[in-house]
Parts: C-alpha cells; structure tokens; sequence
RNA sequence: GGGCGAUUAGCUCAGUUGGUUAGAGCGCUACGUUGACAUCGUAGAGGUCGGCGGUUCGACUCCGUCAUCGCCCA
C-alpha cells in the first residue's frame, strides 16, 4: 500500500476511506469471545436511530475509539458494541410530521398499520448516524451492532419487566403525571425541563355563599379555576378565621365548594388564600386526598377543556380558556387585579410546551430497594466517575429517588407485556409471549419509557437473559463514556440494572465528557441551530485534525466553548508531523534499510541524541500517565508539544546539521533516532488520529510490522538522561539568547556573525564539543572563548547560562536600547533577590522547609548575583 | 431555597500531593521564503492568578467569606 513518496501537504480525503475499508478487510474491529486476552469492553451510548452526528457525538465517540484502539495494541481483546436507541418519542413525533405531510393522521390507523409506516421510517433513515460513525473512524465492532427493538433486545426488555413485576416492585398507579399535550403522552420527571417565564398573578375574588363578603385568591394559572374544588388557608393564619368552614360559590361554574386549612398555604404567598385544583396540581392533588375533595379533570389528553367546563368553555386551548376566564370573571366584576410574577413552568423536553398535571392510570416501578447496591457501588468506588465530582449528584438523585412512571401512552416502542381477560378486566396476565389463548386477551395499550429499556443496555446488547459466552467473556464492560446531562435517565439506571440482574456493575469507569457550548456559551443542539455539521468539518480540517483538536480542547470536567478555529490547531499539528515525515524521509538514502533498530546498547550517542531520546521517554511516560487518568487534552498536548518543540524544533534542526555534514555514521544516526521517535508518536497519535497515523506508518514501518491499528503499544521509553537534558537546556538557552541578540539587533537571518564568549574552563569545554551545533543553529562565523577575553568594540551583549555572550556589530548597536534592557533586567533581578534574600533570612523556614527547597533558593541566589554581576560590568562598559 | 462547578495574558484554556523567575495555543508586534512545513520559522510585548480574611516558614494551589457567571435539583 506504501507509495514511494510523500506529497507535500496531508491530504486527508485520499486516505481515509482507503484505510477503514482496509481495517474492515482485515476484521480488525470484530472481538472474538472466545479468545484468551484480556477483555475490554465498551457499549456505545446508542444514538437515537434517527438522529445525525453532532459534534457532540463527535466528542463522545472520538474518546470512545481512542480507549478501545489503545485496548486492541495494548494486546487486549478490544470490543466495542455499537448501536442505536429506538427513542419512543422522538421517533415517533418524526413519524406522526411525515404522515401528517401525507395527509395521513395518526390517530385514523391502527397500531400495526402505525408501526409499518414506523419501520419503514427507521429502515430508511435509522443507517445514517451508524454510516455517519464509520466516516469517523469509530473502530466499532460492526458484528454486534444492536438496535433496542431487535428481537433479542426485545426479549431482554420484556423479560426484566415480568422479573420486577414478579418481584413486586412493578405496580399500576392513578395519580397526576406530567403529561406533554403534544405527544399525549406522561412523561418522566427528568423529561421535564423548568424554566422561568415572566407572568402575571391573577387576583380573583371567590364569592362566600349567601353573603356580599367574597375572598380573594392568587392563581397563575386562571383557566384552572373551572376544576377548583376548594378554597384553602393556612390554619392559623388569623385574617381568614371567620370564613373557615363556609363554602364559596365558584364563578362560572355554580359550583359550590368549601373553604378549607391546610399548613401548606404559605400565608405570605399572594393573599394566603389558594383555589385548590386537584386533577390538575401536584400539591392541590395532595391536599385533595388529604380533605377528601372532588377530583374534577377539565381537559383532554391535548390540554383542551372537556366537557367538565360550562359549555361555552369547551373545546377551548388552554390559552383561549385563560383569556376567555380572565374576560368573562373581570366582566363579572371579580378580577381583583393582576400583577406581573415570574412563573417556574415546567416544559416538556421532546414537545418544548408547557407540560400539564394530568390525571391518569400509570404504570410504575419502585424504586427505594433497587437504587441500593447502585447506590454503595458509586460509594465504595466499584464504580469510579470521571471527573469525581458527578458523584454527588448521584448520590443526590439516588437518595431522593421517586417511583419511576415507566408507561407511554405511545405506540413506537416496547408494548408492556400485560394483558387483561376480556371478560374480567381485573384478570392480568403478565410474562414475555403473552397467554396461550390470545383471542380471550387484550395487550396493555402503553409502551415503555424508552429508558426503560436502553438501561439493560450493556447486557441486553449481548443474550441475556440468557448466559452465553459473549456475556460472560464481555460483560461487565469496562469503561462508559457518556454526557452528564444523562447521568439520571441512563447511567444510574444502568447501575441499578447491573446490580439486580446481573449482580454486578456494568461497568468500572464513567468518563463524562465535557458538554459543548458555543462561542456564547449556549449548549450546542441542533434546535438552536448552532451546532456546526461535523462532515463540513472533516472536510475543512480532514477527520483526524476534528479529532485531535477537538480532544485537545475539551478540558476535564468542565464545559467547553467549541469554535472552529480551534480546530485549526489540529489541522496544523497534522501537516507539521506529515512535513517532519517527508523531511525525514526525503533524507533516508535510496538504500536504507527501515529494518535497521537502533541498538541503544551499543551505540555511543552524542548529546542531542541523547537528549531527544530522554525527552521522547519523557512524553511516552506522562503520555501513558494521562490517559490512564483520562485526562485525554493533556495526553494530546503531550504529544503535541513532544512533536512540535523538541522534535521539529531542535531534533529535527539538529538532524539537518548531521545529514548534511560528511559524517556518514553521525547521519545514519540521525535517522536512526529520528525514525525512532517518528515511530513512536504514530504509535502513540493512531487512537486520537488513526487515518494519518496508519498512512504514515505505511511509510516508515519495519517490513514485518502488522498494521499500526494492531501495532504493539508503547508503555515505557528507551530510558531517561537527566544529564542530557539538563546540558541541552545550556545548549538550546545559548542558541536563543544568541538568536535573540540578532533579532534585537536586526541582523538578518542570513548573514553570519562572530560570537565572542567570556566563561569559565568547563564553560569553554562545552562549547567546544557543540561548536558545529551553536554555528549552525544560531548561524554564527567564529567561536572565540576564554576566561578574560575582552569585550570587543561595539559589541551587543547578553548573559545567559552563566556565561558572557558578545556579538561583535560594529556600529549597529542602539546604545540606549541596550541600557534600557539592561536595566530592566537589573531591577527584575533585584526584585528576585529582595524575595529570596527574605527566605533566606528567615529561621523559620531555614528550619522548617525541606533541605532541597533550601538548597534551591540559594542555588538560585548565587546564580542570579553572578548574573547581576556580569550585566552591572557590562552596563559600566556602555557608560 | 439546596447542591455542583467556574473566575489565571486581549481570547480559549493548562498548572499533579502547597516550594517554577506562573505556562500553552490563538491573536498582537518585528524580522524572515536559510535544502520538510507560510497549515511555517525566529525573536518579542502582554498577567498584583475575581475581592477580602485565615492556616503556613511559604498559597495560583488548602480553609472561610463576598462578588460575578454557568449548570443541576426543588
């Protein structure tokens, strides 16, 4: 596959496809259950089946592919399990808008003729997020991809329903529910989103019975006052305690109802005196029960009234009925006034309208006893949350955790397998396939929450219930990785499901990912339409640079604000690495052997070699480190900065010196080491980067490597020379104070000056051995060193490293600059000396810091009144 | 009302268990096409680490408090 050379720039689109269909070809991603290695699972977060990628998912999968292809080179048994979510609403309000454009209502077809037109809705469009995830390079094990209304998946659903209905904890409920008047549906209390609305308080005056008194209520909500079945005061609020007892007459409705106590009027809130309305409020439902009041629904399943309104009300949105109340109470003289108030209202997720309290037969699960071992397993760390602070908001949940309302009043979705006798309703019979005599039965009319049935998703991907060797060799899985705004709905109830089903967690790590916003801070989300196509993107920076950048900007734990020109980061670090490549390789001779190692035994090594050898261990070190903690944007800047700052910058400069030179055995060594270090980022870049990765290492590879994808990984570097980098750092501070002269001087980069240097015996032995690297590197002519030389004429100067640099320029030095720099320096220097001389005088910390931290501060000391020294003489000199 | 998190250079962010002369990228300034890369190179300017207290020999780092912003829950 190799071709001979490299082109000048990355082009991405010639390499991507060519290496997935080759990794395809190869069966890399497929995981063989029955091998020996190490299992390492991951279940992908199942995208919604008719959803798009988002540069969130982008994000999410990108972190997914880098743990799993690390897994697979680190010789494990990599599988990771994709899939989709049937998403019961979402879906199903997609399907109703295509029928609707086809003139066909929902409510005029059958379930089955329903869930035809719905199949066919998901055969066509369900492909294109898991095609979408192939573009992006997910090394997925496409063999298992699950889809949670497969027959298996099914079966596995309904089957823990029938266990936890068995067990009890599964039971029927009439109680209010939030009900989303556009799918006509309950939904869950995490579906729910608040949000606070500017509003009015009504005041509405409630005429006492066979009395001119009236009593004046508070209501944000008017057009409930048509259900009110009570009046209600706190108990010992004084202002009200004539009228305890008495009832009202309800305007527009000639209802009568009682004024009741009850301590959970707020006596501050509005005039202390609340219209109760128990079929439509959580906490007038409560004091419904409570007192015993009428329970009056006024509205149909799509928030309209119901013929329990007067007549003239009927029908009517519950918009129109609030103007209609407002108008016909305020004709009637009863509208107190009305004052502005901001309103808390509760909107559904899916729908995005208001969502009412509605009265209705639910099903429900309890949930007290099964968040139990979920819960101590979070606690005990047997499952351990990435960045740890998620942990509180679990425990949080966990503690006050309500019955959960499992039943939709959907049709796309899992049925819940309950059946009633035709002749006896009361006759239930609940298990997986339903009664043998059918005829005599009718199925339950509710689906599942789709939550309840994506949360058996790390087993029921695999056969459970039934124990067959992919559960056992890949379950529990080890690493989750999903957004924290779904730690409620999926992850906590994973757990629970782990533990009651499977006896144990399903997974050992939760990585939450960061959530995108945009540059002014909104989430990302294509509602807003503000999140950018990713396929626009892979085709603007190529597939790799997304997912390097992307990972390089998403810090841990915290929110991060996306923009696309910090992609260009990861597009740029491509094309570097890519140039260093082709330098590289354009400098190894038509007959080098890329089999040839390098023998680090046996090879004497000078000092860049050496160093760069110590700083590349170094990388592969903190490297391994980071992702072992899941700090993926350091890991990545690791890399990044090895590459681009030691590697191009110097190694790379260094090499050209070496390649360039006579020296045959010094140039084969070059690039030697610089294979070497090539080798090793491809290595350690092909999970964040995986197409250019593998491209390159077609190019550099030993004939007899595998593929990078299934390369061994590098734990641990060659070794660490402390000496050497610590002499390199004299070297490479030499070099940019030298460069730094020029530039200050203006002498251009192409003309040679000679470098006068007044050091120490050492000092000149160093300096000699590096010669021909200071020539080259900061383009000097000559080199003259000694103990006393003496400044020459004119000369701009510097100290660096301890020693005196002086670049002879005759006539080109603008004096005073280089006063004025001097002396900024000087006061920086007396400033660290104040600060240092304070330490260094002070008993206590002479006593109580440790010996090193001493030792440092007067190292320290001595180096910057040597320093001092050097640059006051040489002030002097200028005077 | 309760909880969580954030506040470091113009912008976006790093900064391990307290001890560096507080870093990076972008942007900015100057110079530059020197045998890979202008998606580049070299050099440089730019910060009293949100405020106030406290602990400590020593605080960007730990504690308290206030302010501002964001999120979750009620």
């Amino acid at each position: 596959m190799p071709s001979n050379q490299l082109d000048k720039t990355y082009r991405s689109n010639l390499v991507e496809d060519k290496w997935y269909e080759h990794w395809i070809e190869q069966d890399y991603f497929t995981a063989d259950s029955s091998s020996e290695k190490e299992p390492y699972t991951i279940v992908i977060p199942p995208p919604n089946v008719t959803g798009m990628l988002t540069v969130g998912h982008v994000l999410n999968n990108t972190i997914q592919d880098i743990l799993i292809r690390k897994a697979r080179m680190e010789g494990k048994e990599a599988c990771w399990i994709p899939g989709t979510d049937h998403a019961s609403i979402a879906t199903e309000s997609k399907v109703v808008a295509m029928l609707h454009e086809k003139g066909i209502n929902k409510n005029d077809l059958s379930r089955e003729e329903f869930l035809e037109h719905a199949w066919e809705w998901k055969e066509k469009y369900g492909g294109i997020i898991i095609r979408q995830l192939k573009k992006l390079g997910c090394s997925c094990d496409w063999s298992r991809e699950r889809f949670t209304m497969d027959e298996g998946y099914t079966n596995a659903v309904l089957t823990a329903f029938v266990e936890l209905y068995n067990k009890g904890l599964i039971y029927k409920g009439h109680r209010l529910v939030n009900w989303c008047p556009i799918s006509r549906s309950a939904i869950s209390d995490e579906e729910v989103i608040h949000k606070e609305k500017q509003g009015f308080l009504w005041h509405f005056r409630y005429p006492i019975t066979n009395s001119d008194q009236y009593i004046v209520v508070a209501t944000t909500r008017p057009e409930t006052m048509l259900g009110d079945t009570a009046v209600a005061i706190h108990p010992d609020d004084e202002r009200y305690k004539d009228l305890v007892g008495k009832t009202v007459a309800l305007p527009l409705t000639g209802r009568e109802i009682p004024i009741i106590t009850d301590t959970f009027v707020d006596p501050e809130f509005g005039t202390g005196c609340v219209k109760v309305t128990p079929a439509h409020d959580p906490n007038d439902f409560a004091m419904g029960e409570r007192h015993d009041l009428e329970f009056i629904n006024i509205m149909n399943d799509d928030a309209s009234l119901n013929s329990n309104v007067p007549e003239k009300y009927i029908g009517l949105s519950r918009e129109n009925a609030r103007k209609s109340v407002v108008a016909d109470l305020e004709s009637l003289g009863l509208l107190d006034k009305k004052e502005d108030h901001i309103n808390n209202i509760g909107f559904s997720e899916r729908g995005n309208v208001p969502i009412e309290f509605y009265m209705s037969e639910q099903w429900y699960m309890k949930m007290s006893d099964l968040v139990k071992p979920a819960l101590e397993a979070v606690k005990n760390g047997k499952v351990k949350f990435h960045p740890n602070h998620w942990t509180k908001t679990y425990d949080h949940w966990m503690e006050n955790i309500r019955d959960w309302c499992i039943s939709r009043q959907l049709l796309w979705g899992h049925q819940i397998p309950v059946w009633y006798h035709k002749d006896d309703r009361t006759n239930v019979h609940v298990s997986v396939e339903g009664p043998n005599d059918r005829e005599n039965w009718i199925q339950d009319n509710d689906v599942l929450d789709t939550w309840a049935s994506s949360w058996l998703w790390p087993m029921g991907v695999h056969s459970w219930p039934d124990k067959d060797e992919n559960l056992n060799k890949f379950y529990p899985t080890n690493t989750l990785v999903t957004g924290p705004d779904i730690i409620f709905f999926w992850v906590a109830r994973m757990i629970i499901t782990g533990y009651e089903f499977m006896d144990e967690a399903p997974f050992k790590d939760v990585y939450f990912t960061s959530i995108l916003r945009d540059e002014t801070g909104k989430k990302l989300s294509k509602s807003l339409g503000n999140s950018p196509d990713p396929f626009d993107l892979f085709d603007e920076f190529g597939t790799d640079a997304v997912r390097f950048g992307i990972m390089l900007m998403a810090p841990q734990g915290l929110d991060v604000l996306f923009s696309k020109d910090r992609l260009e980061i990861g597009r740029n670090f491509m094309n570097k690495l890519w140039n260093a490549c082709r330098f590289i390789q354009l400098n190894l001779d038509d007959g080098w052997n890329l089999d040839a190692q390098l023998d680090h035994e046996n090879t004497d090594l000078e000092l860049p070699e050496r160093w760069i050898i110590s700083r590349l261990s170094n990388m592969i070190q903190d490297y391994n480190d980071q992702l072992e903690r899941f700090h993926f944007n350091e890991a990545a800047k690791d890399l990044y900065e090895f590459t681009w700052n030691d590697f191009c910058d110097w190694y790379v400069e260094i090499a050209k010196d070496r390649f360039y030179s006579d020296d045959r055995e010094k140039a084969d060594i070059a690039r030697a080491v610089a294979i070497e270090c090539i080798r090793t980022v491809l290595t350690l870049l092909h999970p964040y980067s995986p197409f250019i990765t593998e491209e390159l290492w077609s190019h550099f590879k030993t004939k007899d490597s595998p593929d990078l994808i299934v390369t061994p990984w590098i734990k641990k570097g060659p070794l660490r020379d402390k000496a050497a980098e610590n002499d390199m750092d004299i070297l490479k501070e030499l070099v940019t104070s030298i460069r730094s002269i020029r530039s200050r001087m203006n002498v251009a980069p192409s003309t040679f000056c000679d470098l006068v240097i007044r050091c120490n015996d050492d000092q000149i032995s160093f300096i000699d051995k590096h010669t021909n690297l200071i020539i080259s590197l900061a383009r000097v002519e000559n080199i003259f060193t000694g103990t006393d030389i003496e400044k020459p004429e004119q000369s701009a100067t510097a100290v660096s490293a301890g020693m005196e640099l002086y670049i002879p320029l005759k006539g080109l030095v603008d004096l005073e600059e280089e006063k004025n720099r001097m002396e900024k320096r000087i006061s920086e220097i007396e400033r660290l000396l104040k600060a240092i001389e304070g330490k260094l005088s002070n008993e206590n910390f002479l006593e109580r810091a440790p010996e090193s931290v001493v030792e440092k501060e007067r190292s320290n000391l001595k180096k910057l009144n040597e320093e001092l020294e050097k640059i006051t003489v040489n002030l002097e000199v200028l005077k």
